[in-house]
DNA sequence: ACATACATACCAACCAGTCGGTATTGTAAT
DNA sequence: ATTACAATACCGACTGGTTGGTATGTATGT
């Protein structure tokens, strides 16, 4: 009768490590942290891991995933027009800076720069997270240009990714002045390129449509 | 008659803990690896720090210093025009994206992600790092937009602190991608965006002088 | 009976920090 | 100059706590 899909402490456990790892990171992070946080022991942790390292993968997969989810019903993909979305999505970004810093910031983001040129395993788990989620935007993006600057000499591609490095810029900067006003500022410094670059001035206009400030941990 | 101006160990020290925790990141840093890069033990170590918490904020005021002096004499503020001298900047940060990723990225950046939420005083030193360049890039941001765009709405400041978040993001997806490639693509949307605010389309123009790829490690 | 899902106890390695000792340099009185 | 003394710079063995990982046991469900 218990419905578990495939073990429950599997997910809790996977669940403490976006929290810890957000809060120290990978090397700092220990098992018994992760293990106290799900509120079980070595014994289970080692069971549905195979180490550490197994666990970051796990962790930056799982983090993939729950931000797909997230990001896939997040309001602004409701709206026709393509470069709305795109701002959508920026405006999106801006609006979930709410909570502690560990909670809006970014697992892959954190976990990459202790381990890009030690942990190979890591490294592309946290690549895929962060690629797979520009091309996501890229896709908007795309529709964007081709509706309104089909010939810009810029690519969606790199317009994509260079909106995930100001994410990630924006949560370094978050992090040494210890809140989201200056992360805030920088997104919408993008907003306003993302405006410039499609000929769509609005000096402080707020967005039309309803950005859910939900957070998804 | 020797004339070591304080310690010339010491100075090898803060050298290993600048690739060290480029590298590995602070928190997987033993103070081994870097007795053992600047050629001594740890004896003469703990001489001259008083920990390894200790020996990180010296490591971050070290660097403050060094790309203080560095980026001092970078060619780009010979330029008169204070718009030449911001787009000179930005060209230079791209110019200098050469050698392998730790000899590139950003020690403070790459600090202040692990240590945020449990070493105030490292957090503080990565801070003052930041802000402090940040600060003198957006002395020539404010002399440009003074010359330029007196009444645009938005703040030197907040332009200065978005080129760094800019260029951490850049870092970060550089480790990802384990190349420098995107990361000079970020810059070029950077630059893009600065043209864009001052009104000096310019699609891809080379920079009129020549930056000096020298790096400084 | 057997596999899954944990708990508990334990181990071996690692690592920051300590401590006594030594070599070197600087200083000042003789 | 030379001796005497002190402070600095550094060595290297040791320690004690931490921590990833293991081995074994046990309860539960099928």
């Amino acid at each position: 009768m218990n419905a578990r899909p495939k073990s429950d402490a599997r997910e809790q456990l996977l669940k403490a490590g976006l929290s810890v790892i957000r809060e120290k990171g990978y090397s700092a992070m220990r098992v018994e942290d992760i293990c106290a946080r799900a509120g079980l022991t070595k014994g289970g942790f080692f069971h549905h891991f195979k180490g550490k390292e197994d666990f970051a993968v796990a962790s930056a997969n799982y983090w993939s995933e729950i931000t797909g989810q997230f990001f896939a019903a997040a309001p602004y993909h409701q709206l026709s027009d393509p470069l709305d979305r795109v701002l959508g999505y920026i405006d999106f970004r801006k609006a979930i800076l709410k909570g502690t810093l560990p909670e809006f910031t970014c697992l892959a983001g954190t976990m990459v720069q202790e381990t890009y040129d030690t942990n190979p395993l890591i490294r592309a788990a946290c690549e895929a997270s962060i690629s797979g989620h520009a091309a996501e935007v890229a896709k908007d993006i795309a529709a964007a240009k081709e509706l309104y600057v089909a010939d810009a000499d810029w690519t969606p591609e790199s317009l994509g990714l260079y909106t995930q490095a100001v994410l990630q810029g924006a949560f370094i900067l978050a992090k040494a002045k210890q809140g989201p006003d200056v992360a805030a500022q920088c997104i919408d410094h993008l907003r306003h390129y993302v405006e410039l670059l499609f000929n769509r001035y609005s000096t402080g206009r707020p967005p039309r449509w309803q950005p859910n400030p939900t957070t998804f941990t």
